[in-house]
DNA sequence: CTGAAAGCGCTTACAG
DNA sequence: CTGAAAGCGCTTACAG
């Protein structure tokens, strides 16, 4: 732990004998600086090593280059490579984050967090909390919508608040088409936990998918899960009891749909021969599953990539023209990425 | 998108008709002040939606209550559990989080991201960037180094620096006992990217744990992989062929096994009769492998929430005391999940 | 128990 | 092209 002495605007301008303001000027780059003073000033900042107080500058500025990030479910790999976009394009854009994240997905924590990120004065914030049960339900009390523009990272748009997210219902299609384009007859669902938005857009998904081919889809053709691995063992093997003549099957994620594989290997069903299974979110891993098994692919980088770029665009918009921008709203569909898993019942 | 008026700790004091130092008590939380006069001050901080400014409040108390995490690779699910246990320990103490992400795992980004951290006076860093080549080089410049204490979060402590990390070589000794212990005689390891800390002490473990029974590691008797399943799905067929009598294989991460499990079924290698197989990370996918895999946990978690608490507690002691603190060194040990597939070459 | 003054380290008009 | 003054919104001694 270095030892040093705080710099100050003042130091260098003594250093320089010039005055702070002008040394203001060099650091913000403003034009109105005799070249060779402002190399002079430079040089000095350089060999001190000199670093403008940030926190000064964000108090006279009124203006942070800093943004919220408030997530929840971290450990989570969707969340962290979204996050992983946001950082990226924050660098770049040369603003900073702050970061936080729901200890649950309800509601209760929201308020201290927000005021934290008011109190710290960003300049947007970026909201990466999946929609479940009335977790936004805090949307409508005006009183505590940030003053900041905010982006959504899901669907459900709000009226006024700006949000960037991948359609979850056109990939249950996706998904769901594929299996009864690959001659599949009989399709049943294992879903996400059913509070969650996403998960009744996968399943709306592939009901409407069903819909559109003629087909109907039962109340017990589904089975409800909670994303993780061993609650989709439990809940393949109901599906199995509740719907034999199934021979494929929609599954809302790839954790769940590698339950579905064991399960499937244990019971000596063949997949794709005798059960067709398909997934949802593309896992690294999931090409190496036995068999290597069909997802839907959701970029999830660039989805928090264009979120920063689109509220930086808006934030600045706002300081310069100091006009409040329209909100916006875009979408991107996934995509489906075929492998072994779904390769038809006739080989 | 809310107007609001930007309210000042004058307005709150106007309101109620006392000085802002005295508002300023109450924020703070400083004794002398008249407790009907302190009621009537949060009555009215409340009531006016008022919230102190963290920026002026840094500024004057040349504290920011903002702990810097530089984090690389955090699609990768490690580093995002970790900073799962970072968030969650940051939010009780009471600090905020700036988060930056190294582009790339080398050297070069990294003096703009920490003169953008020390430009915003956080009081604490958070290293999360694995040790890969020579990427801690910059340690040994005192120039670089934070004028604040830093937490490392892996092993190789400099000199100076404070760290937490989990034990990667005993994690590497306990894989390879165990299959040992099994009755397994051949034991092969399929490590990580060499030019990483971790991966060598997970190597450096295997070997020990064989010299240790009397056995020898030879140089053909582990192949390199770079953490991907695909990478894995490479290297082991690579290493059967170097090492035919092979019937166990210790693998540095559970995606590079789940290659391993995936080769061996293919090749009508029976796991663990044929083969036993351990891997590292423990992934919650990794207990519906099939066969479901052995592996090493780690508490990222924890370590996140430690690295924390103890990093709050040395910023504390140079706030209130103005000692500089001792650097320290915590080390966990990771321990062995055993299943199926390492469950000895005899049924 | 409460307040007037000065200061934290910058930037923003305003002069010249 | 450059500088003196005031201000951003707080807190820190210092008085009383």
């Amino acid at each position: 732990m270095a030892k040093r002495h705080r710099l100050t605007i003042k130091d260098v301008a003594e250093a320089v004998g010039v005055s702070t303001q002008t040394v203001s000027r060099v650091i913000n780059n403003r034009p109105d600086v005799l070249p060779e003073t402002r190399q002079r000033i430079k040089e000095a900042m350089e060999r001190m090593g000199y670093h403008p107080n940030a926190l000064a500058r964000g108090l006279s500025q009124r203006h942070s280059y800093t943004l919220g990030v408030v997530t929840a479910g971290l450990k989570y790999i969707g969340p962290s490579r979204t996050l992983n976009g946001i950082t990226d394009q924050a660098e770049q854009e040369g603003y900073t984050l702050l970061l936080k994240e729901l200890p649950r997905f309800d509601t209760d924590q929201i308020i201290p967090i927000l005021n934290s990120l008011y109190a710290r004065q960003v300049d947007g914030i970026i909201w990466v909390v999946p929609e479940i049960g009335d977790n936004r339900a805090w949307f409508q009390d005006s009183q505590l919508l940030p003053a900041v523009p905010m982006m959504l990272l899901s669907k459900s748009p709000h009226s006024g608040v700006s949000s960037v997210f991948i359609d979850n219902y056109q990939g249950g299609r996706l998904a769901t088409e594929h299996l009864l384009n690959q001659g599949y007859r009989h399709i049943g669902h294992l879903s996400g936990p059913l509070d969650w938005l996403d998960a009744r857009l996968r399943k709306a998904g592939w009901q409407d998918a069903l819909q559109a081919a003629g087909k109907e889809s039962k109340e017990e053709h589904s089975v409800e899960g909670n994303w993780s691995s061993s609650s989709g063992e439990v809940a393949i093997q109901r599906l199995l009891e509740q719907y034999p003549e199934m021979d494929a099957v929609f599954v809302a994620n790839d954790q769940m749909a590698l339950s579905v594989l064991y399960i499937a290997s244990k019971m000596n069903l063949r997949v794709p021969q005798d059960l067709g299974v398909t997934g949802f979110d593309n896992l690294p891993e999931s090409a190496f599953f036995s068999p290597p098994l069909s997802s839907i692919e959701q970029d999830l980088h660039k989805l928090g990539c264009i979120s920063v770029k689109e509220l930086v665009r808006m934030v600045e918009k706002i300081r310069l023209e100091n006009t409040n921008p329209e909100p916006i709203s875009i979408v991107f569909t996934p995509e489906l990425v075929v492998r072994e898993s779904s390769s038809g019942p006739h080989r």
